[in-house]
DNA sequence: CTCAAGCCTGACCATATGGTCAGAATTGGA
DNA sequence: TCCAATTCTGACCATATGGTCAGGCTTGAG
């Protein structure tokens, strides 16, 4: 799409390095205000500030707040997506759904916010990734659950249904990023440690595991 | 905290009678809309429309979008709180657990709106409700902990830890009604029929169950 | 029936917010 | 160095929204 210098690499120019940047520090903002916040609650003003420039120069970099916002969603999805390849190359449901899970558990962890800002747009109806709901995540489902029903029909697991047990792995999941404000008020006020997040790994894994008859 | 007629039953004059109803209209609307819209993305002209009077009456009512807002949220934790007491008098975990699921389960149903208000608050890390959270739901947690770690001291359950238990139950249980434009989609954009409820419910209980080793 | 208390409402206000724009500052290739 | 393209910015605007208020309407006790 742009004239690249000779070599392979884009080696991007100190100019389009500092756009790229921008662009990436705005994002980070922005995901953190809208999960904080809400769509409707975060304001143009406080991304701004919170990426360090002035409020105009955002809209020169995103046009409208929504078309920020859907750059935020966006990048998340991708995330998602990607975290779920572990499933694939996998054996078994024992390696395949406990990869799964800790993949997923990593980014509830590190990426709260983003969880949190994909949770709210579904929430409210999915207003601007309904068509990514309809096609790429129906057809990635579509294709997890015939992994899982291979399983069940090859005698490695119960026979339950794919659909709601991938439900449970997204809820369960999840709930550690979503609900971090609860969970930590639970815990004494005080962010899970490490060791927290090894016994909530740990205990998501053997109660689903179990489960599912994987783990005999 | 009101005269009330001879007889022992209230019998509320049209008046107070009238001003519930309205009362109640308004909580239904603004339930509604901030589920849908979240507490920045809702009007107090749009829960009006909704609830069928002008934004001034509403404001006759409720003297803030705020404290209406926070009357929505306490409605939802007092019918929360309620659903759980099918835990307490359970001889045994698979009858006290698959009890509690499939009450916030039926709440999951019901309720969506009034789930999803509470989802968005605490994702937004609790402003309106921070103190419940530090002293009811801290204290019924506490209380539930100990029940569960009852039956696994008296070895009718495997030994996982309470606490993270019962967030997969918060998860999966809520995960129906805050994801469930979501599992719409999946479902070939049709709600979920009463089978498939049914299923749903099956599902949990059955992985669960069988995941904390209290079904054989 | 009377009338005070309670309920309802249209019109209005102050403010916050998303977005615009003209022009200044910077960059990097020629 | 020069200059066109790109990036940045303060000031500004239109609109939407939460909230107010003076006055009209309804109710029900006496």
């Amino acid at each position: 799409m742009n004239e690249e210098s000779p070599v392979g690499r884009p080696k991007k120019g100190r100019r389009e390095a500092a756009r790229e940047a921008t662009e990436q520090a705005i994002l980070e903002a922005a995901e953190k205000v809208f999960a904080e916040a809400g769509f409707g609650g975060a304001t143009m003003q406080l991304i701004a500030d919170l990426a360090g420039l002035p409020k105009a120069n955002l809209h020169y970099y995103f046009a409208t707040k929504e078309s920020l916002y859907r750059a935020v969603v966006e990048r998340i999805f991708r995330i998602w997506l990607h975290a779920a390849d572990q499933m694939d190359e996998a054996a078994g449901p024992a390696e395949g759904i406990g990869a799964y899970i800790d993949a997923k558990m990593e980014i509830s962890r590190r990426h709260p916010n983003g969880s949190k800002v994909w949770a709210s747009e579904v929430m409210h109806g999915a207003p601007v990734i309904q068509d990514y709901l309809e096609t790429t995540l129906r057809d990635w489902t579509a294709g997890r659950c015939a992994v899982i029903e291979r399983w069940i029909a090859e005698g490695r697991m119960a026979p339950v249904d794919p659909r709601h047990l991938l439900y449970m792995l997204w809820a369960t999941t999840q709930h550690y990023a979503d609900f971090n404000h609860q969970i930590e008020t639970l815990n004494g006020g005080r962010p899970l440690s490490a060791a927290d997040w090894e016994a909530a790994k740990t205990n998501v894994k053997e109660v689903i595991l179990r489960g599912i008859g994987a783990l005999d």
